[in-house]
DNA sequence: GGTGAAAGTTTTTCTCT
DNA sequence: AGAGAAAAACTTTCACC
């Protein structure tokens, strides 16, 4: 865990809010110059702090419709079982992320699909025969009405 | 839903994954010239297809250490209740994200928090009382094998 | 909708405190 | 570690195709 003072809290709760800034204007806010704002913002993603830059899109303006959760069951939890599922995941654009949780559930993953049809026939043809997976059981999102990405800085 | 063509689609595909590149260099990776490239990746802006840009924080880094997917029921599915709980939800800065779902449980909502003492504080405190909640399933995440922001583009 | 050049900012390096 | 000045790079506008 990174130590960080103040001017560092401020300065990557401006960037996870607006990652575009220019390093001017984000000396500004934090009351810095340019040139050590810089070389914080720098030493930062040296130390992974900042693991990088995003833009953030409306999916249903690009087509993508549907956001579905899937709780998926393992039929084995040994830790090699675990691994071959993840690695599966990692290969499938539709999941963007992928969870393990404590409890029944093995694993809460998030899809998104263009439509109902993509949707079913991933779920049928790449999810359902993932390595090791016993049951998958999955909910709709009528809407997101939050969704902010990040941490409560 | 905005009708876009295939450098729009690659220059979107680039800023969701890179969103501080210069425009200098997105317009070479996406065959233009910087002026061209500006103007569009303005007008996607305007469109709002380009909702905003954040940097990527390494929770743990900056001592958020839980993860959790909550689960949750409302007594009452009216518009009007769903409309109040998601209200409450905005104001709570450990809520990251609130999803309205099909089927039996109305909510999934993701939570960060800086240790284990820290969340149960907030569940008890802010999230049960909430109005109309009628049922809260909590799953503490483990590992986060995947973490793709965006869409499948 | 794209190009090339010019003007204005910003980033980035260097040096000093 | 932070500040100011200077060089290099980038953004942004303009006239033109």
């Amino acid at each position: 865990m990174a130590n960080l003072d103040d001017i560092d809290r401020r300065l990557l709760s401006q960037l996870q809010d607006e990652g575009r800034i220019t390093n001017v204007e984000l000396a500004h806010r934090v009351g810095l110059t340019a040139p050590p704002c810089l070389r914080r913002v720098r030493a930062l993603e040296e130390e992974g702090v900042i693991r990088g830059y995003h833009a953030e899109l409306d999916p249903s303006k690009l087509g993508f419709s549907i956001t579905v959760f899937a709780m998926v069951s393992l039929k084995s939890q040994a830790e090699n079982a675990l691994r071959e599922f993840e690695e599966a995941m990692k290969d499938l654009p539709e999941v963007r992320e992928v969870h393990m949780l404590n409890g029944e559930i093995d694993f809460i993953i998030k899809i998104v699909a263009r439509d109902l049809q993509a949707f079913q026939e991933f779920l049928t043809s790449k999810l359902t025969p993932a390595p090791n997976v016993a049951s998958v059981k999955t909910s709709l999102t009528i809407r997101t009405s939050k969704n902010d990405p990040g941490v409560p800085l």
